[in-house]
DNA sequence: TATGAATGAGCTTTCATTCAT
DNA sequence: GATGAATGAAAGCTCATTCAT
């Protein structure tokens, strides 16, 4: 058995140079070459680890998705408090994000490069995910007696809209922080639910 | 004498086949002879019309900035409530979406196409240009004393995150009223701000 | 009968602006759009007058040389020494050239474009009796004694070559006198050639 | 490891293609596709070895010019007599020429291309060195008192005139000996020369 | 296992020619 | 007769993928 670390650290390798060139240039403007030379191996070398550019782009994606949900995770062990969890749940989504800007490109290019039809389904059930956890926390609110009775799903719909929404501005702006727009806005909302 | 044709109609024509192209499978995707098709012309007559795909691209742009403008404008005449300046402007930007389904997917790519730095300075300022706008509402609520006083660029900046996040959500979802939602952001951000 | 005369004028105005651009930009780039605007007639207009780009080409080759040959024949009038004839000759040809500059890039796209294969068979003719035409004039002084005896034809040959090759030189350096070259040129051979 | 390859030996075979299809097609009617199937490769191979169309283009220019000097030097070593020097300056150009009949043609279209802005002030550059050449054998012979007192420059580009001539005719007639015309003519005028 | 040379489908764009008016 | 809007074949070039080594 020779090498099996070996190959899944390569992969990874590759992974990372595949989501930095992603990041930079876009996914339809990254070439495999380009991956090939920013991993330190040659073209041919990739497709030992994937099958093709979209493997590739869909591993990338996975990989960021799990780093946004532990991100979030450790933020809300142990809290109690749903007013306390809504918030912490977005600074955790922003706080994975702030870190890695060039990450955050790579985002929008989920949602247009080919592969649109393939990933809107699992962007779907990504995405239904997230609302459902958001409104448990509001309806949990709601239950406990501290937030007004609202739309729970519409609301964490909103939220989540907020979350990328504020991104994709930095990723034009870049000139402020994220994480204090984001905290502005949902002690505003805290406020307006609170009973 | 030649045949005799509305150049300019025949232009918006199939400006708007490329369009509804663009937005149905994105701009990369698009090839020329999709749109040809859908405009009901042979390819070489797009380049009667257009220079390039990148000119058709810059077009669409410009025509869907103006309907969201014209959109927007015609909400706010005759408001002097700073609450209700700031509700119908993001109702406004929604409206012209939800009409149009098709664009909006468009908007995505204005960001993540070839063009991208040759966008990125030009959305900038759009962007730029709407953040003050929303601000100098929030700026005029806090004077009349109607809002508690707050960072209104970084509220400004949250209020426009929401609208383009629930518009990318949108995209993804479909099967709910992104007016709706917006209207209870907004107005749980208004009570929240509420003196 | 109507504007029996207007279409022979109108086939050489159209003729005339192909030339012209022909040899301003040569045959290839010259668009048949680029004729209709010298000439100042609509693109389909062209083709009342001529069956094809290829067909306006065609008359352009042969009008050039009917100018060349009635340059010559001119000269050539009333000329009994086989000395001058050579030299009225070599001088006939050029003289057509040096007046018309832009004519003379022409000549050289009538090798080089499409139509080679067809062009060659006719090219291959009027040179042979160019060849001819000269050889004769040199045959002539040897019988009449006054030129030393030579292969008539290969030095006829290498005459015409003279001729074409300083015409393809003044397309690139133009500052001399393609008609005092040729002079002093013809003058040396008769020299070597005096018995 | 990947197939090895002699890159500067590929790459001179798809010149050589190159150079095959463009002398006898012309260089606006060969299509890279052409070129690949005389080089026996792909249509993409061959932009591994050139960037374009035109890089080709210049390479085979480059080439020729060099094979032409190298064979003009090769003559001219240790020769003194600069009637001689002129004899075998005009029998080198034409023999690198006669052996390889196909590239002949391609030295037209050098001048005929999009390329002929680009190209004009190289080649006259490249003329008026090689005038420079041939006037200095002049000159000396002049000075030694073996010529008789001429332009040597209006001479000396007669001489080229004479050899470009002689390749463009051979173009076209083929059927003749271009060393014997040229040793002829150059015969005729060294003894026209001669004091 | 690792490689990069080779490939060709597929892209945008051009332009001679057609033809409805 | 005159026109220019419409066209599509054909060009140069790109790049994900394959495969001999």
């Amino acid at each position: 058995m020779p090498k099996i670390v070996d190959k899944e650290a390569k992969r990874k390798e590759i992974l990372g140079a595949a989501m930095r060139t992603f990041a930079k240039h876009g996914v339809v403007q990254t070439k495999m070459a380009d991956i090939a030379l920013a991993a330190g191996v040659g073209k041919g070398t990739i497709y030992e680890y994937y099958d093709s550019k979209e493997a590739i782009f869909m591993d990338a994606k996975k990989d960021m998705m799990m780093t946004l949900e532990a991100s979030v995770a450790r933020r809300l062990e142990a809290i109690e408090d749903p007013r306390e969890k809504l918030k912490q749940f977005a600074l955790g989504v922003v706080e994975g994000m702030e870190d890695c800007h060039e990450i955050i490109q790579l985002m929008l290019d989920f949602k247009t490069s080919d592969l649109r039809e393939m990933q809107l389904e699992e962007s779907r059930k990504a995405c239904k995910q997230q609302l459902e956890t958001v409104a448990s926390f509001i309806d949990e609110g709601i239950q406990l007696g501290v937030f007004k009775p609202v739309d729970s799903l519409a609301l964490s719909s909103a939220v989540l809209a907020l979350l990328d929404g504020q991104i994709l501005q930095w990723i034009i702006q870049e000139n402020f922080s994220i994480a204090a727009n984001v905290e502005l806005a949902i002690d505003l909302w805290l406020q307006g639910l609170a009973t």
